[in-house]
Formats: C-alpha cells, structure tokens, sequence
DNA sequence: CATGAATGAGGGTTCATTCAT
DNA sequence: TATGAATGAACCCTCATTCAT
C-alpha cells in the first residue's frame, strides 16, 4: 500500500515538527517540507491541520494503551504486583524511546481546543479508573489500606506523567527503566517513611 | 495609582479570556472587548500580548511561591510535618480560589515558547528542590527512608500538580481542602501497603 | 509672548526631528518627547502634523526667499554680476548654517503629498522665474547670449539645489562659501571650454 | 517563466501607485486591487512593501546605469563630444519615456530611509565620479579649463536632475530630446556669456 | 494653559486551505 | 495522484488626534 506509507511519512514529519515547534507555532508548510511533498499533496491525506494531529494522538494513545495490560487475578497469571510492575516498565520505556511523542501529548497537546481537551480527559479518566481499579483491587485481597481511592489515583496518576516527561526530556536519566521503576513502586507502596521496624 | 487599577482590570479580562481559549486563540479584540476599553488601551499597560501573558504568568508564580514557605527547624518552630501540611493545604486552596489560574498554569501556559518553557522549567526545578530538600531533611532526622530522592521529588511534583487541576476544574469536589491535603500527606508517608502490624 | 516661545520651541523640536526621521516616520511623539511638554499641548499650537510641517516650510522658504533679492539695474546700485554674487553667498551660506532645514526642505518635504508638491512647485517656478528673468535681463544688455532661457534656469535651479544638498551635509566642504560661488559663477558663465583665446 | 510574468505584473501595479501617492501613502491594497490580485499573493512574489521597492528602485538606477556609456578615446570610437551627446539623450528620453520611473526616483525614493539614501547616496556618488571623470578627461585633452571639477560635476548632477524631473512632469515639453540636449550641451561648455568675438 | 488617558481607523503580514492543471 | 499558484480571513500593532480634568 504505498499510500500508506505516504501517509506514515507525512506523519512522521509532523511528529518532528509538533513536538519541536508546538501545534500553533508549526505550519504546514513546515511539515510538508520536511515531508517533501507539496502543499496541497497533504490535503490528499489528511483533511487538515487538526485531522493530523488528531491522527497523530490517536496513534499515541493506542500505543500506550498497547503497553499497559490489566493487572488479572489467578493461579495462572503472575503475582499483580509483578504485572504492575511490567505495566509500569512497559511505560517508562516507551517514554525513554518516544521522547518526541511525549512531548506531543504534554506540551503540543495540552490546552489546544474544547474538543482535543474532552479526548485526552476520556483517555485519562480511563487510566485513573485502571489505576483506581487497582487499588480497589489490593484492598480487597488485603494488601493495601483502604482511604480514598480516586485521589490516591489522581496523584499516582499526576506522578507518572511528570515521570515519562522527565524520562522523555533526559532530566531524568533513563539508564535503566527497571531501576526508576523500583524506585517508583517502592515509593508508591511504602511512602517515604521509615517502617516502624526500622526505626 | 488609577493606572494601577486600570491595568489590573485589563489582567482580570485577560485572566478570563486566556484561561477559556488559550494563550494562541485568545486574540486582543476578546480581551478588550471583555474589558471594555478600546484596542489601542490596551497598548497602554501592556507591550504585547506576550508580554501580558507573561505578566499574568509572573503573577501567578509569585503568588504560588508566596504560599509555599520552606520547612524549618527548632523548637519555636511547629513540626516539620505540621509545617508541610499548611504548604499543602495552602496550595490547594489557591487551586480551589483560582481555578482560572490554574488552568493558565497547566493548559494556556505549556507548550508555547522556548523562552516560556524555559521559565516554566526553572520555576518548577525550583519546587522539586525545595521538595527534594524537604526529604533530604527527613531523611537527616531519621524519618525517611533513604532512596532517589530526586525521582521522589518529581514524582511528588506529579502529583501535586495533577490535584490541582483536578481541583481546580472540580473534579476532585474541594469541600475540604483539609481533607485531600490528610489524604494525600498520609499517601505519600505511608504509601498504599497495609502496615505490617495491620496485617 | 510667552506663547510665541512655545511655539517655537516645538518648532525647533521639529526641526530637528524631522531632518533626522523624514516627515512619515517622525511621530508626534518624537517630537512632544523632545520639546518636553505633553502630547496633547502639543495640539494647542499647531492644529496638527501637516500644519506643524507647512510652518515649518514656510518659515524655510521665506528665509531662503529673504536672501535674495531681485537684480536691479541703475547708477545707484552694483554692477549685476555682483548682486547675483551677494545672492548665491547667502543662498550657499544659509545652507551652510542652516542644515537641517535644507534636509528638510530636499529630503522630508518631497514626495509628500499633492497640496505640498504644488505648495513646493509654487515656490520653485517662482525661484526659475527669477533665474530666467535674470538672464534675459543679460540679453537685453547684451552681455548673455541667446537661447532657451527656461531651460538654462531649470538646469540653474538644479544645479543650486544640488549644491545645497552638498553643502549641507558637508560632501562639499563648504570653508569659504565664496570660492564656491565664484566657480559656480565662473561655470554658469563661461561653461568648461577653454576660451578660444586661451585655445 | 510565468512567474516572471505575474511579478512583473505587480511591479508595473506598483510602479504606478508609488508614483501617484508615494511610498508611505501607497497601500498593499492599492497595489493588489491595481494588479488584480489578491492581497496574500502579493507576498509569494515580494518579500514585503518594502523589498517591492526596492525591486523598483534597483531596476530602475539599472535602466538609467544600461543608457550610459563611459565616453572611450582613440580612433576607432567616436569623437567625445558625440558620445557625450549620445549618452545625455538616452537619459532624456527615458525621462520622457518613463515618467512614472522618474517620479519614484526623485520623490518617492527620497528621504524615506537611512538605508534607502545610502543606496541612493552611492548610485549619484558614482554619478557623480562619471561626471567628474569626463571632466577631466576634457582637461587632459586641452579641451576643458582647469577648475573645480567635484564642484562642476555636482553641479552638472543637479542640473541633469532637474531636468529629468521638468522633462517627466512635462513641464519641459520634451518635442524633440535633440533639442534639449544640444542646449544642454551648449549651456554647459560655453556657459550664458557671449563670446568675446561675438561682443 | 496643560496634561495623561483614551481612542478608532488603518496597515502590513501570516497561514490554512482550495483551485486549476 | 501530485502540484504550484492563489486566496481571504484574521490578527497584531501603530499613531495622529481628542477627551476630561
């Protein structure tokens, strides 16, 4: 399908570009010459300015909902904890290898329009609702503390993102996801506090 | 000082106008139709539109740092953690005060310039030091577990950032800020797990 | 008249502004700015920016009008070679002294409007008039030869201006005012060639 | 090369509203709406308003530099004089011919710039070294009396100015350029006096 | 008389999108 | 399909001038 791979070069331009210039600041004509094509060649694909970036989040968002599973109970899954802990690696390693479609989503993407707003908050309602689902879950198999549940989701939530945007921007450095992400769950299981035994 | 007032009347417009459009379709014609003042007033008080912006940014900054008073030690002092939680709770009052702001912070405000990129990085570098120094400090007082306290810090930074929209766009209903600052504080002590002597 | 020194003081701001900017791009601004008074008393001497202009110009041409003064033939007056000689001194010294109003009156005053240009070709036709005046007068005494008057004092009248121009930003260097008149009367009278008699 | 041809469109628009109203007056619109074109495609051919001009002015001093030729001895060439003759008709008739050129040259061109006047400043410098030039080449053959040859030169400048404008504005009623030269000519070698065998 | 504040008209430029080939 | 050329809507900003005190 070689329209396809137009499409995907297009696409690719644009990821460059968005993520270095913002939606506003980057202008067709930017991304078509870095495309290669001509102006009106990219009205052939997308239908316009908004329908590319749509098209381009959409993709991002599939791709890390591609990487995140829900966590399943079972003599025949691994412990949910240890799945928790793939989910998470799965994502920090995304942001370490896409850095520029993480830029997308939290700068390019954020207070653009009433309409991209609803879509990402659809999208991010949906991972609070797995992250609060989670913490349902340890609850009831008497693993964690009950309290209240959707803020602790909102936070875990808030501090994943800041994660993947200091991963992203190597300010974090990224050496070894699995490492970040022991840090992480230690933190977010046990808090900062010394345990009683240790003190 | 009326030109003071004057001009304090163009920022509520613009307050307004750029926390419901956005920093790039916000154009000047809505904020000073808003303010009902004519267009070339508003050149007056403000040099550009950027630099509107940025003073609505500047302030709101200020008033965020203003908030925020770093933790010490000694007897006429209250405990650290009493010191913290007035922070906290100071923090997400402002977010409960001014949603509008708020949204200027974290939706009008990312993604629009290098040079405010830059300020934005700065400002919050400095937060996650300062949150970064407070665990540092526990950690010195034989309260904290030692670990990356700078991956803690922006996880931190995370999540306070993702309770103030959540906040300030009511979807964390505020009734108590009290409330949420408890909750939050004891998640991030204690982290999730039961405690070993609850189980 | 305190209001006559007012006057003139913007005058003289003016003045100065206008030979450095040109008309377009000097600003009331520029101008209130450097007379050190407000915008709007600005508007209580002159009813506005052209008006302001035209005094200006006016005052410039009856000044260079006042130099000179019209050959007069007779027993009680100096020979004509000499009254044209006294004429172009004072022209050239008052381009000498007088730089800025000659910028002004070659530079700003030109191109700028229909009323202004006629204004201008007013003062100007009346300038060659004289000039072509005079050297029929030179024919009637039999001292100039005949031929195309009007156009000889266009060419005169052009070569003057010129001269000015030159002299007011010092690419002649005017020392002596009366060297350069004298060759410019020796040109306008003998032309380059050698005589024949020198031949 | 159509494009060429829609460029030259928009200059030939240009070169009638510069020389109507001037640089300052003219319009975008006025330009576009006499071109026929729409406002933005205007600025796929020029820069700016600015750069349009600047086009206008260099081709213009290009027509005006291609209708000179430096005078050149020796045998093969004709005698000086005639090239002389040949050189100031081809200026005449442009003037006559180009009116609107004209125009630009000597009023919309002036004063507008420090940048523009350089470049002014430079073209009538070389002008002006042309002149000279051939004045002193006069000298050389024992042709010209010895004198103020920058002084003349200028002068000469200023009168073929002067000319050129009178000749453009019709004022100088340009029936035969022959004409006008020749007393040019004339005018400049021998000045207004009669000769002394004439006397 | 003097002024600081206010204004409306207007201009240049950009840019996403469409047309004609 | 591919494209170069064309477009109109929109926006920011300036400035001479007037108002209210």
């Amino acid at each position: 399908m070689v329209r396809a791979r137009r499409r995907q070069q297009v696409l690719d331009s644009a990821k460059e570009v968005f993520s270095r210039k913002g939606f506003h600041k980057a202008s067709i004509a930017d991304i078509v010459q870095k495309a290669g094509i001509a102006r009106a060649t990219f009205y052939l694909y997308f239908k316009n300015k908004r329908h590319l970036f749509q098209s381009l989040l959409e993709f991002l968002l599939q791709e890390l909902d591609r990487r995140v599973e829900t966590i399943k109970l079972g003599g025949e899954h691994p412990p949910p904890l240890d799945q928790l802990r793939v989910n998470l690696t799965r994502v920090v390693t995304f942001a370490m290898e896409e850095p520029q479609l993480v830029q997308i989503l939290f700068r390019s993407a954020v207070g653009m329009d009433r309409e991209f707003e609803r879509e990402l908050d659809r999208f991010y309602e949906r991972v609070v609702d797995r992250i609060e689902g989670a913490v349902k879950l340890g609850i009831d198999l008497g693993l964690v503390r009950p309290g209240s549940t959707r803020l602790i989701a909102y936070t875990v939530l808030g501090g994943m993102k800041e994660i993947m945007v200091q991963v992203a921007s190597r300010r974090i450095s990224p050496l070894n996801a699995k490492g970040v992400v022991d840090d992480l769950l230690e933190f977010g299981r046990r808090g900062v506090l010394l345990e009683p035994t240790e003190r």
